[in-house]
RNA sequence: GGGCUUGUAGCUCAACCGGUAGAGCAGCGGCCUUUUAAGCCGUUGGUCGUGGGUUCGAGUCCCACCGAGCCCA
């Protein structure tokens, strides 16, 4: 592209070619290039602000009559220097009003006057989305609003590409332009609102952190690059160490490391962390995400229950002030203590109440019956085996169903490979999965301990990755023989905080949650110039 | 992978049955000393995603490809 313009005398900014993104840019880099001439800093760092923006007195608009009007000023009125970015410009002649915002979104309006010479033609080369710093006592304007009337200005950072689209607006913006997660930092400035969400975000796993450590939890951060794959049913990322020649995956969950360190004596211990899974993309799928894994000794399955509803209502009030929430079109979501627990042969039989399900305990026949009404209402893509077709007919007819938070228990053995065996019925595991919304929010059961019994649910993942099962789990001989040392009985769980984030800010998609989410590779288009 | 929707100025979007591309904002030039998405006057800016096809004539119809969004496996 064209560089910036050399001859002092090239213009005279005659309207030829500047309203293009590339002109607009070349006519901000000659103003870059105009104030070093006048021996200004374009990026200065020589100033601190007196004062962040949130911490101005009459933030509130009903504080606003405790200021003066400006022609009522005391000589000393108390001054203050903010800085901020600028996002629209009123004119007016020889005055006009420059907004500006600072950290937290929080918004100041400056007023300038034309016979503060050296500040009034320092605002004529600003451009929108600048950063300056601005001095000057506040006052209350005839229409009672809040402005600081600027004695000094300085440009503190010229922003040489103009924002995408208008920074102030009133109402709700809506648009799913991808160039929203691609510039994150852009669809920052011109939606504050999705700063709010990260904001939010880290309350809620500040307030995650704060409920496990006031239960004598420890925090520990195990390995993301192994050996072998497992603690879940995720195809992996692959990558490779060269100085070891070794392949090695990225984890797609921290539940094996956790335990073995619950091996090692640490009765009560979480991670949040970042997992990694090979799959594609959606509305509630991110390749790489975060969850929280945390496990306690001498517990059970049961006892999380408790524990997942104390959590969730606790965060939930703080983050909202409230414990019923509405998510998108579900109105009245309520976390708050007691969530449902059902089994989940129960949900099945709820929403099909001719499925062969027994009413109380699974009987044989049951166990026999199950997979032909499978076949029967799904046709062909039917899995074989009471317990996968358990679960597909409960994916199908119930997952969606179940918008309040419920507890779904009593998995079957063959797709839990890490759990325990129920005492009851040992082709259920105590386990259970807690849905909100429709979706899966967290995943627990009562830990396998039994070493051996664990070494054949291993053989049965290899076996079923031999047949072609891409999500199946690797035999981790090392589990093994730290379950051979003894491990307490435990239970543990697992929670997607993303997730959990979207419920409890109301983001529709799992991209408002994460900066920057995956997106397909940006292509150059030549056509362009600039990829959009 | 399948279905639906979609791609026009820097941004957001128009353009009837196919008739030769338009508005707001942004930009640029002017006016205005209390504005609130300020206002007023003027003005620059487009190979209509790409490539084919039909037609006297295509942003518009057809095909393919590329990108995006939503839903489904």
């Amino acid at each position: 592209m064209s560089t910036v313009p050399t001859a002092p005398t090239d213009k005279a900014p005659s309207a030829t070619d500047n309203s293009d993104l590339e002109g607009q840019m070349r006519d901000r880099r000659r103003i870059v290039h105009e104030l070093r001439a006048k021996g200004h800093n374009p990026f200065a760092n020589d100033v601190r602000p007196s004062h962040q923006i949130f911490e101005l007195p009459a933030s509130r608009a009903e504080d606003v009559a405790s200021l003066p009007l400006e022609s009522d000023l005391p000589a000393d009125a108390p001054r203050y220097a903010v800085a901020g970015r600028l996002l629209q410009v009123n004119e007016m002649g020889k005055a006009k009003f420059l907004f500006i915002r600072g950290d937290r979104g929080a918004m100041l309006q400056l007023y300038l006057k034309a016979d503060v010479a050296e500040a009034f033609a320092l605002s004529n080369q600003l451009g929108l989305g600048d950063f300056v710093l601005a001095e000057g006592p506040l006052f209350r304007t005839r229409k009672d609003k809040r402005a600081l009337r600027v004695g000094h200005l300085r440009l503190l950072s010229k922003a040489i590409r103009p924002l995408p689209g208008k920074a102030l607006q009133d109402g709700p913006k809506v648009s799913d332009e991808d160039w929203r997660y691609r510039q994150r930092y852009a669809d920052m400035i011109v939606h504050p609102e999705v700063a709010e969400v990260f904001r939010k975000r880290a309350t809620i796993v500040r307030e995650i952190r704060r409920f496990f450590d006031e239960r004598s939890y420890v925090e520990c951060d195990t390995r993301m690059l192994l050996s072998t794959n497992g603690g879940a049913a995720a195809k992996p990322f692959r990558t490779h160490h060269n100085a070891l020649d070794q392949d090695l995956y990225l984890r797609i969950a921290t539940e094996l490391d956790l335990k073995r360190l619950v091996v090692g004596g640490l009765d009560r211990v979480y991670e949040i962390g970042r997992i990694f899974r090979n799959e594609g993309l959606s509305r509630f799928h991110n390749p790489e995400f975060t969850s929280i894994e945390f496990y306690e000794s001498y517990a059970t399955y049961e006892n999380l229950m408790d524990l997942t509803e104390e959590l969730l209502e606790r965060v939930c009030q703080v983050v909202n002030g409230t414990t019923t929430i509405d998510y998108q079109e579900h109105k009245d979501v309520r976390l708050c203590r007691p969530f449902r627990r059902a089994t989940m042969r129960q949900l099945v039989k709820e929403a099909r109440p001719d499925a062969p399900i027994a009413d109380g305990p699974c009987s044989d026949a049951e166990y026999a019956a199950l997979p032909g009404y499978a076949k029967t209402v799904l046709g062909v893509k039917a899995p074989t085996g009471y317990g996968h077709a358990l679960v597909a007919l409960f994916e199908e007819y119930v997952e969606k169903t179940l918008v309040q938070p419920t507890f779904v228990c009593q998995f079957p053995t063959e797709v839990s490979p890490l759990s325990r065996k129920s005492d009851a019925d040992p082709r259920f595991v105590d386990r259970f999965e807690l849905f909100v919304i429709g979706k899966e929010l967290a995943n627990a059961f009562s830990e396998l301990n039994d070493p051996d019994d664990q070494r054949s649910r291993f053989a049965e993942q290899v076996s079923a990755k031999a047949g072609g099962d891409q999500e199946a789990m690797d035999y981790d001989e090392d589990f093994c023989r730290a379950l051979e040392y003894g491990m307490p009985p435990t239970a543990g769980e697992g929670i997607g905080i993303d997730r959990l984030v979207m419920v409890l800010t109301n983001s529709a998609s799992i991209r408002d949650v994460i900066p920057f989410p995956q997106l397909r590779p940006e292509v150059a288009n030549p056509a362009e110039g600039e990829a959009k």
